[in-house]
Order: structure tokens, then C-alpha cells, then sequence
DNA sequence: AGCACGCCGACT
DNA sequence: GTCGGCGTGCTC
């Protein structure tokens, strides 16, 4: 007998080929089934996809057809639900299916025949049911599980007496990672099967998630019970742990944003924490968001969702309007901050850096602040979002500066090793000892970076002493110990984590650092928190920048103060020239809803998101005048080529198309790139105008004046315009 | 996306 | 003389 089978290659979009081909076997497959079949010269990794929307069209001459090479029938077939998410994943980001389906699979899978993957499940079975392990025991004591505070308790009440999906507001400190254990936890014990999925933004904070699940998990479902998803994760260890999540025997995944395509066939709760967090939008392929991916999901399989943070994005902060206005979720409240509670939270303080010297890194009562820190022996924290010494050297005789031959950017000035790195395109030459240009010996650095706030702070606290210090060794007491945290500090593989466990232990006083350093990491025993150069988001042109802003602070100063014996007198230091800007003032007050209610009325005034819905076309091309001729063509192609469609007419009314113009790093490596933007008030014409001009963007390409596109990409819900 | 074929520049 | 750059074309 023989079957005609449909399966799902990888292909993607722009490839001239149909998605899904035509192969022959033996005998029927289901749906979802894995399978290896040739494709050219090679052998690739395929899913049955039989499906009418998808099915080539086109007649295909019988001799064409291939034979599939195996099945890989150790594997159950992909679910309904799975399958669905590709779709709906591939039609709303604008990719082709075989792309999106075949990406969200584990690398690994690509390169198993059907007996080597049989073996692998076969090892990994043995290693399961082997109890000795010493990770493995049920044999742990329970974990402890602390009583809820009565905020956490309503918040874990209310998720599971109502349908979501939540948004769970608590502050940084209330302790949402406990109601999500809380939660994982109800579910778990309701239903024997019920697997639950939890997302971090960051591969430096699944470590810290895992332990916390394991020590509360583990002792009561085995330690394969919990797996991570992550890119960190070596492929093997990936493949492993995304067979047993689609297998069912993992309860519990913990990851990245890739996790949200792990096949959960029995899926039931899916937690978002700090659901605001930019990571969560891929920047690369199909530039899916798993925060809107999750609720999506959670609505196709029936699973509660519960997105967590204490500065909520402000799509979903207004998506959880009451319902009476609209709003579709659900808003859960948790402001109190529990160990270090019954304290304040640390005053906010401004600096006017009007009044300061200029030039000066660090003002006079800010310095005066970390001494007095120092010497009461708690740890600050300073925080400056830009790392290496100083981001441009310049020439004061002839003006030149530091630019980087490949990019249209400046070259760090990098101290340490004495280069000038170009931050875009990684190229990196030692620093000139004269300028290039003139020749004149005095060339200087503009600007300050986390390395030379490193190298500052430690001679401005050169004189100051740790209290209780003094030793036999060092009579006089030990010096102060800055340290720095940064991209460049923790190149290293596990160097990030020796770094903190070093802040922990206390073996440092004051701590440099960029973004880095603002998330998740509980650190106990900091007491002052400081922005040297916040205000570069206040008047960016991207509209987000506030948001961003806002957020890092809170979460900066959420890091202060978090020690109960040591939360009274904590502070966080701002230096700004606009001490007076609205968003400070929120700050102050910790007021999230009052920022994000001010920043929504701006947003509706101007109608942005989320009162608008907005796609990115980019392009890459070798010149910047062919990267926006593709842009200008499609567009007109949109406006003129398509006007005989069907009903275009109205999708054209609701859809505005905006000028190519060059990206704000127009060149990168040597290309330069370029981008227009699509807006529509509504979601659905936007997606239709989308799914439209697909054919006239890929037409464009063979336009003469497009000739040399490297290539081009939509980014629908785009984060940075 | 892979992988091949094919046609022009600097080097063992 | 080759090695190798990436432009173009094809894959059931």
C-alpha cells in the first residue's frame, strides 16, 4: 500500500517553494508525526501536516515524489494544540509555517535517525527511573512552605476561582515568585497529568527559579519532574528536556521564551514573570512575543495564565482595565513588600545636576552618601547603563572622533585593554596614542562608562576604611572594594555567578553596573542605590523609553533595602538635570499607576499602541538608497499594484503607510539599513494588510532599482521604532 | 535554510 | 596555476 504524505520542511518564506511537500510512504501517518525525509541532497527533519489550507496547490508530477526516509514513531505525533500555536505563531508574525514550526523543535531533533533517538529515550528512561541518584529523592524532607501573606493568598485564590488571564501587580519584594509556587502547586495536586509552564526573562534568572522549584518540587514529584528550557542548555540536555515535557512526565518547565513552543500536552498554567521585560519579543527569525504567544496559548489549551510584574507593560497594564471599560484582564494586586514590609520603601532622592560641577560624575551629597554607606558597612549599588570607560574618544585640535569605520557609531573607548571597541559590529583596534587625524597627543574621553565610574569611585573612596577591618595584617583596615558587573566583567562563562556570590558574601562594598545588575538578583545587604545618568530616556525619540526607564528604576530600587534589619534607612539617588519630570516625581512616590495612567493618555493623544497596532518592514542592502528603494516600491505596490484586489480598498482605509526612512544606527558591519512603518487602529486590518502585501514584497525584490537587498524582514508589534 | 554550480580576485 | 569570495537556482 501506499500513503501520500504532506510534511512540513523547513522553509523559510521567501524560498519560492511550498510549505508543505508531498512525500510517499507505506502507510498512512497521523498528523504531527516526526519524520526524516530528503530534500536535494540532503536528509531533513519533517511533520505531517496534512491540513487544507496548507496543502500544495499545485499539480506535481508522480515521478517527483520521494520516499519518506523514517519515522520517528518513538516520538508521539505533535498535538492538535501544538500545531495550532505554529499556525497562528507563523500567520500573525508573517513567517512561513515550515520556518516557525521547524524552529520551535529542539535543535537536536534535526540530526536523530529514528534508532538513534529511540536509543536516547531509551538512556534517558533508565536514568529516570533510577531513584539512587542523589538530586533524585523523594526521599528529601518536604520542603518548607512558608504561609502566604493575606495578599498572596487572595491572589492565589483569585486564580484559581477565576478564568484570567491575570495580571498580577505586586511589587518588587511581595513575593509573586511564591504565589506562582502557590499556584503551580493547587494545580499540581488537582490533576494527576496538569503540566505547567514558567518563564523568566533571562537566562542568568532561570538558575535561581530552578532551585527555588526544585527544593519545592522535587521532594514531592521526583527531580525529573521539573526541567529548564534555555538556550544555555547544551543540546542534548535541550532534546532531553523537551521530551519529557511533551511526553508529560516533566510537571513543570521552566525557561526562556523559547519554552512557550515546548509541546505541553497537558498544559494547564502558564506564568509570565516580569511580563514586561523586552526579552520576551525575539529579535531574530519570526519576532514572536511569548508574553502575547502564552495568553494566546493559554486560551487555545484551556491553561490559566498569569502574567506577573511590578511595572507591568503598558499594553497589558491597559488590557487589564476593568471590564466594564473593556479591559480582558485580570487585574490581581499585591503592593506590600513582605520580610522588609512593616519598613518604607527607600526614599527616593533627586539630585540637581544643574548645581553640581560640570562635568562631574558623581555629585558632592551622593559621594558623601556611599562614604557614609561604606562606613557603616553596607554595600551601595551605582548603576550607569553604558559599559567600557568612556563611549567616544575625542581630539579637541581637529574635532575627530572615535568612529567606527563599519557603522554609523562611535567606538568605545575601552580602558581596560587599552582598545577602542565598536559596540555594533565588534571591531576593535588599540587605542592611537595620537589622533589619527592631526597627530596631536591630546586626545580625550567624552562621556563616562561603567569602567571609569569603577575607576573613579575607587580613588574618591581611596581615604575610607571598612569598619572593623583592622587586622594584624592591615593595621589601618581594609580599603574600600568596588567591583563591576557588566557584558564585559562576565564574558566569562560562570563568571556572573561567582561575581555575585562574591557581592553576597560581602566581599564587596560598592558595586558598578549596568542593567545587569538592576534584575532579579536578591541581593540582602545594599542599602543605596544610585543612577549616575538616567536621563537619556526622558526625551528619546522612541515613545517606549519612558516606560523602559521607569522600570529599570523601580527594579534598581527594588534591589535596596531588602534586608528587614537594614531596609529603614534605605535610599535610592537619582542624578538628573530634570528633577522636576514627572516620571521622577512617580519614582518618588513609587506610584506605577499614576506613570502608566499619564503615559497612557499621552499614547491614546497620539495614537500609539496600545490605541494602535504597528508592524516594521526592515531592509538591508549594501547602499542606503537600495535598502529604502525596496521599502518605497512595496509601498507603492501596496497602494497602486494591489488596487484591483478584493476589498483592498478597505483594508488601504484603515492602514497607514509611513516613509522609508534609515534605522537610528543607519549602518551596521557595512550595511545599512532602513525601515518603514505600518500602523492601523485595528489589529485585524493591519494582519490583513500584512498577510496581502507578502506577495508584493517578495515581487519588489526583483525590481531593478532593488537590486543588491540583502534582505528584509516584517516585525509585527515591533519594540523599538 | 542548505547545498550546489559558476564565474572573477589574491595567494599557498 | 589553485583557493575562495558570494550571486543564482533548486529542493516533493
Amino acid at each position: 500500500m501506499t500513503a501520500w504524505i504532506s510534511v512540513l520542511v523547513h522553509t523559510p518564506a521567501h524560498a519560492r517553494m511550498e510549505p508543505v511537500l508531498t512525500y510517499r510512504h507505506t502507510e498512512p501517518l497521523p498528523n504531527g508525526t516526526l519524520v526524516r525525509v530528503p530534500l536535494g541532497k540532503r536528509e531533513t527533519l519533517g511533520v505531517v501536516w496534512h491540513d487544507a489550507a496548507a496543502e500544495s496547490s499545485g499539480e506535481l508530477d508522480g515521478d517527483k515524489v520521494r520516499d519518506i526516509a523514517g519515522v520517528l514513531d518513538t516520538v508521539a505525533p505533535l498535538g492538535d494544540a501544538w500545531q495550532q500555536l505554529m499556525r497562528f505563531t507563523a500567520q500573525y508574525y508573517q513567517r512561513s509555517l515550515g520556518e516557525v514550526a521547524l524552529a520551535a523543535l529542539p535543535p537536536q531533533l534535526r540530526d536523530l535517525s529514528p534508532v538513534q533517538m529511540h536509543r536516547r529515550q531509551r538512556k534517558s528512561e533508565r536514568a529516570a527511573s533510577k531513584p539512587s541518584a542523589v538530586a533524585e529523592g523523594p526521599t528529601e524532607s518536604p520542603a518548607h512552605v512558608p504561609t502566604l501573606t493575606s495578599e498572596q493568598a487572595s491572589a492565589v485564590a483569585e486564580i484559581s476561582a477565576k478564568e484570567g488571564p491575570f495580571l498580577l501587580f505586586g511589587a518588587t519584594g511581595s513575593g509573586k515568585t511564591e504565589v506562582y509556587l502557590h499556584c503551580v502547586q493547587s494545580l499540581l495536586a488537582q490533576d494527576p497529568q496538569a503540566q505547567a509552564l514558567v518563564m523568566v526573562p533571562e537566562i542568568n534568572l532561570t538558575p535561581q527559579l530552578e532551585a527555588r522549584f526544585r527544593e519545592r518540587f522535587a521532594p514531592l514529584l521526583g527531580a525529573q519532574a521539573v526541567v529548564s528550557l534555555h538556550s544555555g542548555m547544551t543540546n542534548p540536555q535541550r532534546l532531553a528536556a523537551w521530551l519529557a515535557a511533551h511526553e508529560g512526565q516533566a510537571r513543570i518547565v521552566l525557561g526562556t521564551r523559547m519554552a512557550v513552543f515546548a509541546s505541553m500536552p497537558h498544559l494547564r498554567l502558564i506564568v509570565v514573570d516580569e511580563e514586561h521585560d523586552p526579552s520576551y519579543k525575539s529579535g531574530e527569525g519570526a519576532r514572536y512575543s511569548a508574553r502575547d504567544l502564552a495568553v494566546y496559548r493559554g486560551r487555545l489549551q484551556n491553561a490559566k495564565v498569569v502574567l506577573g510584574s511590578a511595572t507591568p507593560s503598558l499594553e497589558s497594564w491597559h488590557q487589564s482595565r476593568p471590564r466594564e471599560d473593556g479591559g480582558r484582564y485580570q487585574r490581581l494586586l499585591m503592593p506590600g513588600r513582605i520580610g522588609a514590609q512593616a519598613q518604607a520603601l527607600p526614599l527616593v532622592r533627586r539630585v540637581d545636576m544643574k548645581h553640581q560641577t560640570r562635568g562631574a560624575v558623581f555629585s558632592v551629597p551622593l559621594l558623601d552618601a556611599i562614604r557614609a554607606c561604606v562606613a557603616r558597612g553596607e554595600q551601595s549599588m551605582v548603576f550607569l547603563n553604558r559599559r567600557g570607560y568612556a563611549p567616544v574618544l575625542h581630539c579637541a585640535d581637529c574635532g575627530w572622533k572615535s568612529e567606527c569605520g563599519h557603522c554609523s557609531a562611535y567606538r568605545v573607548f575601552h580602558k581596560l585593554d587599552r582598545t577602542l571597541r565598536c559596540h555594533h559590529c565588534g571591531f576593535t583596534e588599540r587605542v592611537p596614542r595620537a589622533c589619527p587625524s592631526c597627530g596631536n597627543l591630546d586626545i580625550a574621553p567624552l562621556g563616562k562608562g561603567t569602567e571609569q565610574i569603577e575607576e573613579q569611585l575607587e580613588a574618591l573612596l581611596a581615604d575610607v576604611r571598612r569598619p572593623d577591618s583592622a587586622s594584624a595584617e592591615f593595621p589601618q583596615g581594609q580599603a574600600v572594594r568596588v567591583a563591576r558587573i557588566d557584558a564585559d566583567s562576565t564574558r566569562l562563562k560562570g563568571s556572573l555567578q561567582a561575581q555575585l556570590a562574591a557581592v553576597h558574601a560581602g566581599d564587596v562594598d560598592v558595586l558598578v553596573g549596568t542593567q545587569m545588575i538592576a534584575k532579579g538578583h536578591d541581593f540582602r545587604r545594599i542599602t543605596l542605590v544610585a543612577a549616575i545618568n538616567p536621563d537619556g530616556a526622558l526625551f528619546s525619540s522612541d515613545f517606549r523609553a519612558p516606560e523602559r526607564l521607569f522600570s529599570l528604576l523601580m527594579q534598581a530600587a527594588g534591589r535596596a533595602g531588602r534586608d528587614a534589619a537594614l531596609g529603614k534607612g534605605s535610599e535610592v539617588w537619582i542624578q538628573t538635570f530634570e528633577p522636576a519630570h514627572p516620571l521622577y516625581a512617580a519614582l518618588k512616590q513609587y506610584d506605577y499607576p499614576a506613570f502608566a495612567d499619564s503615559q497612557l493618555r499621552e499614547r491614546a493623544q497620539a495614537g500609539m499602541p496600545p490605541f494602535s497596532h504597528q508592524a516594521l518592514v526592515r531592509s538591508e542592502a549594501r547602499s542606503q538608497e537600495v535598502a529604502q528603494a525596496f521599502l518605497n516600491a512595496a509601498r507603492s505596490g501596496a497602494l497602486q499594484d494591489m488596487a484591483a484586489w478584493d476589498g483592498w480598498d478597505q483594508v488601504l482605509a484603515q492602514v497607514t503607510l509611513y516613509s522609508a526612512v534609515p534605522m537610528a544606527i543607519a549602518r551596521v558591519a557595512n550595511v545599512e539599513r532602513a525601515q518603514m512603518l505600518v500602523e492601523s487602529p485595528s489589529r485585524q486590518a493591519l494582519q490583513r494588510f500584512l498577510s496581502g502585501w507578502q506577495s508584493v514584497l517578495h515581487a519588489s525584490r526583483a525590481l531593478p532599482e532593488c537590486k543588491g537587498l540583502l534582505r528584509w524582514a516584517i516585525d509585527v508589534d515591533p519594540l523599538a521604532i
